[in-house]
DNA sequence: CAGCATCCGCTCGGATACTG
DNA sequence: CAGTATCCGAGCGGATGCTG
């Protein structure tokens, strides 16, 4: 509990408010590939070349960025160990696996849900043709 | 059902899956613009300009593209009002609404581990300058 | 009030080549 | 295996001006 330093009291954090730092961090989670590298991590750890093969279409510097971000941001942690060749595993910090409810909530949702979403574009794109 | 780990394969849909339909739908909520009017929206119908001003940092072009987007995905609802001068009114349809509890503990999680994310930042980045 | 149209800078992200 | 480095095209999104 110091005081010193970054000096941020007991102030109200807000997501509207866009010079807030929830903002940032919304920013951070709201990337399709930051969500489904949590998404993929929260079955255990992952290697890296297991997790672009799992997470189909990333980029290997995409997943690269991605994870140094997460790794940033405390959501992430990184193992490596000392083999020949060397093989990093990446697994969820406590603090990333409180949010991959969240997260696998969101990704359910789509699964759930994505007919309903295609209907609805055929029925909007079809009155906007019509 | 399977016994290690966490399987999925109940639904044919797969958001690990990059030609899968609910990859682009996850593109498309991973978006931080779309979530805060999401959950802007849960409150009840707001009308443009108050959302405008509601969602600090959005540009007037964004706002109206990712409420297009929305509606035309079924999750908003557009109503125009024939006052003089027009007002129209924007608010969550029922599948809309299945979302945004999801969306909402997304800003809560952000709101409430702010500091944590922070003080991860700061280390990661002391060790990486000494 | 609630948009659309246009210009354009800037960043994201894909492709490619190379390293420990 | 697990990255880093570089180039570069596409598009997101901000600023500005105009309309019903």
């Amino acid at each position: 509990m110091e005081t010193a330093g970054s000096t941020r009291m007991t102030y109200p954090y807000d997501v509207f408010d866009d010079r807030c730092p929830t903002r940032m961090m919304l920013d951070r989670l709201a990337d399709k590939w930051a969500l489904l590298v949590l998404d993929r991590l929260d079955g255990g750890p992952v290697r890296f070349n297991r997790l672009r093969r799992d997470v189909r279409g990333i980029s290997q510097k995409v997943l690269s960025q991605t994870l140094k971000r997460l790794e940033r941001d405390g959501l992430v942690d990184r193992t490596v160990h000392p083999t020949v060749p060397v093989s990093v595993e990446y697994a969820l910090t406590p603090l990333g696996r409180t949010l991959t409810e969240t997260v696998a909530a969101f990704a359910h949702w789509a699964e759930h849900n994505m007919e309903a979403v295609l209907t609805a574009q055929a029925a909007y794109d079809a009155a906007a043709a019509g």
